[in-house]
DNA sequence: CCAATTCGTAACCGCACTGGCTACAGATGG
DNA sequence: CCATCTGTAGCCAGTGCGGTTACGAATTGG
């Protein structure tokens, strides 16, 4: 496997619900049962959230989480920091042969050119705000009709992201 | 964690390795021995590379495993889509609550930008061949000296990459 | 034909991460 | 005080990964 986990995708997903309802804190119940999953997993991500910054959380009577910044000054790298630790995207094997020339040297040459592909990666991400995942759903959820068609296909010309990233993937 | 496995790291390993003794066969043991794992590990990414046809392998007395293309003509997403089955980088949470318009649509909108940001990543990984691989493994084996200077930072300049690769992350 | 070598693969293990869940302490406001 | 809500610890099942052993199959050489 070695998917990124889908608390990234659960993060976003949280922080569009607090843009959408930016006036009120919301309690981690509302949340999870808007993601389908449990409360403690909502507060755990939220969590991860207010020590980035990018939410502020009050307990008690009427508590609840609330964006801490304008949804268009949150990028989706800001919160894939935030909840994804892991600094390299790749695992290099940690101790080839030192006697050869390829054991000695391989993990540099590699974890060179996997750095620059992970920070390709985080590129897109940092181009993308919770604005823009909002204007997307709600775009999404007006026109109905045919709001999954794009789906088809190996990701497609992602249409839906026109004018907000350069073409990305050069393959 | 989350992290790609080592697998992708072995193979470009293994690859380079096999470049180097371009010439003969391989043995999986010999191979492992250099990478430093088990032999039964090295042939199971042997056996991913040999189902995309990047290399061919001879069982017994005198086998082992060869390249089946020249170096420069195997890139590392090459190696990339042969060791990792995986075809989403992300993963999205499976079932969002179906009656507000966040849950019905955040998965579409999800689903493309990381995409997007996949293919940026996979967009670096193919302009880097094996053979540049080796290249950099020689110039690094040569000047010892300041051979690992570069790893400094984060990830800093990868000053190795000049000339291959565009800038790559804009972020 | 037989023996040595090597791959291919199944099976099992320990480790680590993930997401879901319960439980409870602590903070907050009426 | 009390109801509400967060924060966190703790446990569990599922899963993937890398390591290891074991054995059958293929190939080469005598």
């Amino acid at each position: 496997m070695s998917t990124i986990s889908s608390r990234v995708a659960v993060a976003v997903h949280v922080l569009a619900y607090l843009a959408w309802r930016r006036d009120e804190p919301v309690t981690s119940e509302r949340i999870a049962s808007s993601v389908n999953t449990n409360p403690v997993v909502v507060r755990r991500i939220v969590g991860a959230l207010r020590n980035a910054g990018l939410v502020s959380v009050q307990p008690g009577v009427g508590g609840g989480a609330q964006l801490a910044r304008e949804p268009d000054h949150i990028s989706m790298l800001d919160v894939y920091r935030a909840v994804e630790e892991k600094e390299e995207l790749f695992a290099v094997h940690a101790d080839p042969c030192r006697n050869c020339d390829i054991g000695s040297n391989i993990r540099a040459v590699l974890q060179g050119v996997f750095c620059t592909a992970h920070q390709a990666m985080q590129g897109v991400l940092a181009q993308v705000t919770i604005a823009d995942i909002g204007h997307q759903v709600k775009k999404a959820a007006g026109g109905c009709a045919g709001a999954d068609v794009h789906l088809a296909g190996d990701c497609g010309e992602m249409a839906a992201l026109d004018g907000v990233l350069a073409p990305g993937g050069r393959a």
